[in-house]
DNA sequence: CGGCGGCTTGATCGGTCTCAAGTACGGTGG
DNA sequence: CCACCGTACTTGAGACCGATCAAGCCGCCG
């Protein structure tokens, strides 16, 4: 049910985490985990809301976290899935310009942003760590972008590669999501979505292990990207 | 979209400009237009190109620019205008994740990331600027995304409403750009640009003063997103 | 074993693309 | 100033892909 927070490393402490922060205040520290605290919300469950005061930064422990924005007549947009590793709340000027949920179970570290802000300002690794990652966001909203503009069979191939790249295993990919989550990542209808990886199977191009997880049979094909 | 730095003021000095950066080095201006020097571009002339190293970013002072990246099967998607007063080649953390061209002639200031950098390191105000043109950045291109996965109508009625908040005047919008850019911004074939605007003037929501020229007649209606 | 939610499969519909002409406009040379 | 040209834009007819509507299936948990 819950999955492990600490998978291959002990590296991180939970227990002794809070405190982390004041402790060393003085000290160039340019990780920017150790001004946050560590959260966790169970699945679906909100992290913050499209127009809220963007108080904070998440880094992703455990679990996936999708961003995503609403349309007047429901429909939803999926901005971005983040995975263990991931920063996401960067999109913050003054406030939030998505929602956040947790996909499954999912344990964050929080930072506030005025402390990152005020250390980065005497902390220049820090700086360019926190416009780095933002920076690197911008160009991963550019690439989705990309995305939606390619037919469906295409979207769904991409968003398989993309997934498989940024697991451990590159082989076998896990879906923490549903099929009406990647619809409404890709633009797609959650139909659409199941008969293109259906054909995808047909094809030999990939195997379901189960419904969420996928094996890629032929990676080099999946990216020979037809229309 | 991205905030002007000097809004009201004409306090910017074409000819005296390249020399302007040096000489106060040691004073705290955050204006980061003051590291650059002014640039010229002719119609359709490169700026820089997807992939290459990443040394500049340049702000808007006349004219406008597209940047874009290429599919494989030749498809062009532009990612954004930018229009005077906005930033671009934020995108890039190393490299260029995108390509920019001059839309019509345009002048611009080409301002080195290392020197903004290594000054944004003695200066918060600096640094926070650079920040947040990013995130506004990020911010837009999660927006482009929304619009894409509407219809055509939502798409050209949004992007004409977008362009009249960017411009001086919010009821007459002069389009810089050809149909097919248009097209490629929107995801939409440049016949289906053609034909939705056609149908908007049909209906009176806009009028045509010449081809790249349109009066919003009904701004709250054109709001009134109907699918 | 029964029920429910998530997923798949099928049939039809509709919006956008494609292919193909036609038209207006801006620029250039006479 | 006008005629001509080329390019940008518009308009039309038909095809196609993905959406929609509607069942059915599977797996999981009680």
């Amino acid at each position: 049910m819950l999955q492990q927070v600490n998978p291959a490393r002990p590296a991180y402490r939970p227990p002794a985490f809070a405190a982390f922060g004041a402790s060393r205040e003085s000290q160039a520290d340019d990780r920017l985990e150790t001004v946050g605290h560590l959260v966790s919300r169970t699945q679906d469950q909100e992290i913050f809301s499209e127009g809220e005061l963007a108080t904070k930064l998440y880094k992703v422990i455990s679990g996936s976290v999708r961003t995503f924005k609403i349309l007047h007549d429901g429909r939803r947009q999926i901005v971005g899935f983040h995975l263990k590793g991931d920063f996401f709340g960067l999109e913050a000027a003054d406030r939030y310009s998505v929602s956040a949920e947790a996909v499954g179970a999912a344990e964050l570290i929080a930072m506030k942003r005025s402390t990152l802000l005020e250390r980065a300002s005497r902390n220049q690794n820090l700086f360019e760590k926190l416009l780095n990652i933002t920076t690197r966001e911008l160009s991963r909203a550019q690439a989705h972008a990309l995305l939606l503009i390619k037919s469906a069979q295409e979207r769904v191939q991409d968003f398989l590669l993309d997934l498989s790249e940024r697991a451990e295993s590159h082989e076998v990919v896990d879906l923490p999501m549903s099929r009406q989550d990647i619809a409404d990542y890709l633009g797609l209808t959650i139909e659409t979505v199941s008969r293109t990886l259906t054909l995808l199977e047909k094809n030999g191009l990939i195997s379901f292990c189960s419904t969420r997880r996928i094996a890629l049979n032929n990676r080099s094909a999946l990216k020979a990207l037809q229309r």
